[in-house]
DNA sequence: CAGTCTACGTAGAACGTTATACGCGCTGCA
DNA sequence: TGCAGCGCGTATAACGTTCTACGTAGACTG
């Protein structure tokens, strides 16, 4: 922290060390990419060099021949409450790998995916693992084309290119709904996204299940949606709607704990009873609905298992693997107050 | 989507772009790079050859020599409630410039910064962004010696190398203990994480302001710290053991609302009342104080700004400068049921 | 003992940019 | 007329790896 002269000691290379070592260049890259054909002799000479250098490959200059040991991983939106324990799963699974992820956040808007994927295939980075991105399924299959991809939260059980690792939403909306239908009620509705959104598909496969559930229970005439209106999770009136309607159902189904949250409390304002006169779950188990004063049942979908599993499928394609991965985790419900 | 065959057509180069427009690949560079000596003439046919062959250069080889246009984000852990709207206001910023970021989630581990770091300097980012790095000063001020950086979340007013941009957490502390003063309450104690981790400089400098407030009110022997044992955030006891104290203190202010959202709901199932038995003033002003439920007061830090100010602040340290700026940004008192 | 195989190691071209150094044709000025 | 200066463009040497192809020595085979 001295003036400013502090010259930095100009950074190793992979030639710094062959010398070092007394060896060929060939030679200590063969020693980083534990290649064929090394002695265990020349290994140790190599190692020691690559120490007293403090010498670490550029990884630049390796993304113009090989690989760079890094994947791109593509979040849709920082906010959303599911993204931490998949990124502790996949960060877990990729660094006994000897992986890295770098990441990017595409606030959910597909201009801003697009822009960043291209960022990651400019970096040559070895694989992409995005979650719940908003791309469409053929715009994804064209990435899928250029390098290794796995992806999270996106319904694609068809894709040939790609695997992917989703929490089984339709079954788990079913258990959901089925655990307020046992609870005796009959008009079960449920919040979900506005129709275009549930394009997005994850949040279609819910509405699935819902449908699944009531019909089986031979409510087929009691389904009833209420669509939020808004992009993402913005307070748009629904819920009020909803709550002051003289058609207001005993049992909600949300399609996240971000509606079920604004619910709860929104009724809670109104003097209405939770779980007496409305029932509800939501989904994503989040912090929020641990809470005492919130609560709320909610589906847990196994986040850490899924990153874990990502992460590992992508390694394998890394490693040459062609043939589709497609698995469905099964969530698990967890009950607390609001049911 | 056929069977496999479907060869992806080879990416265009920058060699393959410059045989098109019939003029040199180092016109095409300088184009690029909006360098000096480019004709509208060359600059206009080198454009159009790039829309037309769908040219990106690759980020891998410009590491080699030149820039990437592309920053590296250290996250201290995902689950941290600043991160999101501070990571807005990098993006914005950074977009603007047509700068890139990725990001690396550190898992608040030195160990795991340490090497996430590595990692972005061997890609060659052309600088580092740090939130709530828990790296010691000295070892940051290693990493700013190799290229520009700016820190968030981490005081260090006399670095010389590095620019900081922070919330002033001794004032808005001070300012969160004096609006409990100002309620008549005079004990009032701070909930606080470990001292190891108040070393976490951003928490000692809460402690500062708490003490600040009391001092100046004539309560310095008022003053009390109930701090919590575990690393994070985990329920510990220690909140308990404040409620049932027979010292139980009728006003808290807490280094987080992590801490202030447990105990608001600690204390409703003891069926203490909030505010009138005890008074709370978390800090962060997460999405989950904002409920009405909850009804938590706290800190606003002003996230999106400290973002931007950031990455502004590593922009121009990019493009050369040397002198160091830190930055203290006012936060904001969000008064809500619990004070 | 010639020939083949295996294990280990090396030389050197490539990868796709950037940046330096230079060339060439014009202008303008003494 | 001579030549400095400027504006525009090009040739080419880096940058730090990987990887293919090849050489060599010793072990094994028939």
């Amino acid at each position: 922290m001295s003036k400013s002269g502090t010259t930095t000691p100009a950074r190793a290379t992979i030639r710094t060390v062959a010398a070092d070592a007394g060896v060929s260049v060939a030679a200590v890259s063969k020693v980083l990419r534990n290649a064929y054909g090394v002695s265990d002799g020349l290994r140790d000479k190599v190692q020691k060099s690559i120490e007293k250098l403090d010498y670490r490959p550029s990884t630049a200059a390796r993304g113009m021949r090989g690989r760079t040991y890094t994947v791109g991983v593509l979040l849709v939106e920082l906010r959303n409450p599911f993204l931490p324990s998949v990124i502790d799963g996949v960060q877990r699974t990729l660094g006994k790998a000897n992986y890295k992820a770098l990441m990017g956040v595409g606030e959910a808007r597909a201009k801003i995916e697009q822009s960043l994927i291209d960022s990651m295939v400019d970096m040559r980075m070895d694989g992409l693992l995005l979650v719940a991105p908003r791309l469409s399924g053929d715009r994804l299959a064209r990435h899928a084309q250029r390098l290794p991809m796995v992806v999270i939260g996106h319904h694609e059980p068809t894709a040939a290119l790609f695997d992917t690792v989703n929490s089984d939403d339709r079954r788990g909306a079913r258990i959901a709904v089925e655990a307020l239908l046992t609870r005796g009620h009959k008009d079960v509705h449920m919040i979900s996204m506005p129709e275009e959104n549930a394009a997005q598909n994850v949040y279609r496969e819910r509405e699935y299940g819902y449908r699944d559930a009531m019909v089986a229970a031979g409510l087929a005439d009691r389904i009833r949606f209420w669509r939020q209106k808004e992009r993402f999770a913005q307070p748009d009136g629904t819920i009020d709607a909803l709550l002051e309607s003289p058609d207001r159902p005993p049992a909600v189904f949300c399609w996240s704990d971000i509606a079920a949250v604004e619910l709860i409390n929104k009724a809670a304002a109104r003097g209405i009873n939770v779980p007496e006169d409305l029932a509800i779950i939501g989904y994503d188990d989040t912090p929020t609905a641990a809470l005492p004063l919130i609560g709320l049942s909610s589906m847990d979908q196994h986040g850490t298992q899924i990153g874990e599993l990502a992460a590992a499928a992508l390694l394998s394609r890394i490693e040459g693997r062609t043939v589709p991965e497609h698995r469905l985790i099964e969530p698990g419900l967890i009950l607390r107050r609001s049911t």
